[in-house]
RNA sequence: GGUGCCAUCGCCAAGUGGUAAGGCCGCAGCCUGCAAAGCUGCUAUCCCCAGUUCAAAUCUGGGUGGCACCUCCA
């Protein structure tokens, strides 16, 4: 296995601190809004990779957090005047099911920041007892970022020149501009906490390592966990300061290997909630099968940047069709998980930093050469038991071909259209036994006008929604 | 302004020192009553310039053009 490690920019040979085993924490949403396709890409590429190291007989605990306190739910509480609690339940909910939707699997640990205070106390107590951080007078708690010689080691960034200016202009009481808040002291608002150091709110940036520590952490090793994780946009500030609070809390650094993803940008143009509809997963997933954009996302690298556009997306599907075809031209035959060449190629450049093209190409090959076989040699059963095996493959490592084929190719069609089809089917099929071949394209014509193409096979007349 | 990333066929996209994967689209053919699906065949020397090397899309330098982060952000 080798990872492109983001810190370390090269790619490493994946050496689990713990022989067998590994821990990936990954940053999850702040539940005060509905997953946007960012979300999602993310949410993917660390369930593919949580495959992908499973698929080595690794044992892999992973944990994504849920951020359920943030300015941004309050001030979506406090504008429809709801609890917090009832904002961030109905967004957990939504995100849970969007996920389901798109196949991601749910990880081993989901820890809430409002579930690991102990924790968070226990995080900033220790950096105040280690001179890392500071009160100040207004009560807030700042981690001290000149207290760290490694502060900026993560990201590669120069200490800003107009520092020191700053801090001169500043009428805050933080000694760097660079220190970022652990607790925010607040007093006039709905959530708040009664902490050791005041009644207030953690800051995001601690939670994460708070929970790292009390959820995955192992005792004993030189970092925390295997694999941190998180969008490219998370690198600085974010788990700059993450790993600055571990190291400095704690004997052990934060992470061993660190992976960051690429950004989903819609049409060229940066997501912002101004473009409208496809920004939200939820409508997205209103228009196309959630199959469909798991594989879409994840069709290209998950460090380049994603373009998402419904071309391009149309293009993906017509890819995931090929794997469903070949499952309909094989169904009703009995699965099983005999070796084979393909499987091994699959994991193999799977593991390599999840080279995903290489993957589906790989892939694309093998449903060619097992469709121009069946065409020449139909009956050949040692190839079909081997055919299937593979589709069972990439069904428990990418996901794809999860579905029904019939039920997959039907998506988006109601009841009584396909009671329609069905019927206009039969009659056509009549008036070819009859050689009416004007009377079958006349039917022909009026089933593809439900947006569906036909196909006649040995095994009778199937439809596809186009 | 600082830091970093990227530039491969009409489109999407791998490959990062050994002579350009895969998909979409297109064209020709097989199959089909005709289609659809499937199959076969055909289509690029890798933004520009210079250099290193027996050998470069792959390394170095310069240029041009995109983009991201530097404030909350997946």
């Amino acid at each position: 296995m080798y990872i492109y490690d983001s810190v370390q920019k090269i790619k490493r040979e994946f050496i689990p601190m713990i022989k067998g085993r590994v821990s990936l924490y990954v940053c999850g949403p702040t539940v005060y809004d509905d997953a946007h396709l960012g979300h999602a890409k993310s949410a993917l590429v660390f369930d593919l990779l949580t495959r992908v190291l499973r698929a080595n007989s690794l044992d892999v605990t992973y944990a994504r957090n849920i951020t359920d306190i943030d300015d941004k739910i309050i001030k979506k509480a406090s504008q429809q005047n709801k609890d917090i609690k009832e904002i961030t339940d109905f967004y957990t909910d939504a995100f849970d099911k969007e996920m389901k939707a798109i196949g991601v699997n749910k990880p081993d640990i989901e820890p809430k920041a409002t579930k690991s205070l102990d924790a968070i106390y226990e995080l900033i107590q220790k950096l105040i007892d280690t001179n890392h951080a500071y009160k100040t007078n207004e009560g807030d708690v700042y981690f001290d970022t000149s207290s760290d010689s490694e502060y900026l080691s993560l990201s590669h960034r120069v200490q800003d020149e107009d520092d020191k200016q700053q801090r001169v202009e500043s009428s805050q009481s933080k000694k760097n501009s660079a220190d970022f808040a652990l607790w925010k002291s607040v007093k006039d608002e709905s959530l708040t906490f009664d902490s050791p150091f005041g009644k207030g709110r953690p800051g995001w940036h601690l939670e994460c390592s708070a929970m790292i520590e009390k959820h995955l952490a192992s005792k004993g090793t030189p970092f925390a966990i295997d694999i941190h994780g998180g969008g490219a946009d998370l690198l600085f500030p974010h788990h700059e300061n993450e790993a600055a609070q571990t190291r400095c809390a704690t004997d052990h650094k934060l992470s061993n290997y660190w992976m960051h993803n690429g950004f989903v940008n819609i049409d060229g143009e940066k997501m912002s909630k101004s473009l409208g509809n496809s920004f939200f997963l939820k409508d997205a997933l209103k228009e196309y099968d959630g199959e469909v954009l798991r594989f879409y996302l994840l069709s290209t690298h998950y460090r380049s940047n994603f373009n998402f556009n419904s071309d391009d997306l149309v293009l993906a599907k017509k890819r995931l069709d090929k794997i469903y075809r070949l499952k309909k031209r094989l169904f009703g035959l009995a699965k099983n998980t005999e070796k084979t060449e393909f499987k091994d190629q699959l994991l193999k450049v799977l593991s390599d930093d999840i080279n995903i093209s290489s993957a589906l190409a790989l892939i694309e090959e093998m449903i060619s050469k097992t469709n121009e076989t069946l065409d020449t040699a139909g009956k050949h059963k040692l190839l079909k038991k081997e055919a299937i095996s593979n589709l069972d493959y990439i069904e428990e490592i990418l996901g794809f071909g999860v579905k029904n084929a019939f039920e997959y190719f039907q998506f988006g069609v109601d009841e009584q259209k396909k009671q329609k089809i069905d019927e206009l089917i039969t009659l056509r099929n009549e008036a070819k036994k009859e050689k009416n071949f004007e009377l079958s394209d006349k039917l022909r014509d009026e089933i593809l006008s439900f947006g569906v193409s036909i196909m006649d096979t040995a095994q009778g007349t199937f439809w596809e929604k186009v």
